[in-house]
DNA sequence: GTCTATACCACGATAGAC
DNA sequence: GTCTATCGTGGTATAGAC
């Protein structure tokens, strides 16, 4: 994209996609209309489809924001200098953000689990961030000398988006405080 | 109800709703329209609205028939002795259901979530459901004599959603295998 | 109790003026 | 590149014949 292009669009663009992730996880992709996106982004509804020709490319532009978060995530906890320690740094983030699960679930879970039912090929992209971060734990377990690290990554996900799950079912944001303390707990256990 | 009542809807009431608890599975709830399920129930369109006024009924009564079926696994698995063998068949039945949940989900926590973001208030009655499966599980790890039962039982479920969630995104019926090997190693591991 | 026809509305998407 | 007006589709729900 040219400067002029990037001044013209005043970030609108940018807009709209922050918009839509946050949308899609308060109220759900299927609920939420394209001019609920334009409003939250205050952009003028007619003018979304010059940047989105359709809704699905707008739920392809979140989940794209939802990988660079992720990312984000992970090389932050690389301030840590052991695997468990950037295990339950990430569990520490999880804990930080229940106010948010107990509303609306775990952002990208309910994500996920949303486009699986959609149709559209959507849910192979959403897939592939989820593995991100499954392998992302799997490297860190293997660092701390388990044969056992895949297994052990996908437990460590599960547990996260079934505590996600229940903290917000449950409106009860004490649910994710004791189940992250019972986590770190169990990292602390696996290392050798 | 008398019985010509009943005879005269020929079951059509209970059609619709085991109509209604499978596609709202399938499809999930926001996508599925009142004529997807006249149509799994073999019932003409217009007809739905004699037996239930609105699609949020459809859903209340989705929830009901979830409600029975959880009664009826709970009430099965009363044949074993102990509590840990009670804890462990029903892991035996999550697992033995992989294909499904493979393709669609865990069938409640799939319609949990989502009712989570429908506004109105059916999350609350979905919540009640999950309450039912977390308070048994409970009483058996306190029956098992280990004081933090509490937090087990939210383990416990967390982690079945949480790997039900895992197994469909990523389409792999090894993950729930594996995982429900585990977690039965871990209820193992807690008996005294 | 059963079913058809349809009212009514909301949504995604487009056309086209500016 | 921006915005309005609108089209077409498909959904919930109802009216009313049978």
């Amino acid at each position: 994209m040219t400067d002029s292009q990037a001044k013209a669009g005043s970030g609108k663009r940018e807009r709209l996609v922050e918009a839509a992730v946050r949308v899609f996880y308060q109220q759900g992709v299927e609920k939420t209309t394209i001019a609920d996106i334009a409003r939250a982004a205050d952009v003028p509804v007619g003018n979304v489809y010059y940047y989105f020709k359709t809704k699905d490319q707008l739920i392809e532009a979140a989940i794209g924001s939802h990988a660079r978060i992720l990312d984000a995530v992970i090389a932050a906890s690389d301030r840590h200098e052991t695997p468990s320690g950037r295990l339950k740094a990430l569990i520490a983030g999880w804990v930080a953000d229940r106010e948010q699960t107990v509303r609306y679930g775990c952002p990208f879970g309910t994500l996920s689990s949303e486009l699986d039912k959609r149709g559209d090929g959507l849910d192979t992209a959403a897939a592939e961030v989820m593995r991100v971060l499954v392998d992302w734990a799997e490297r860190q377990f293997a660092a701390m000398g388990r044969a056992d690290a895949k297994e052990l990554a996908i437990a460590y996900v599960a547990a996260y988006q079934g505590i996600s799950l229940l903290t917000n079912t449950f409106r009860d944001p004490g649910l994710m405080v004791a189940e992250g303390a019972r986590l770190s707990r169990w990292i602390d256990s696996l290392v050798s």
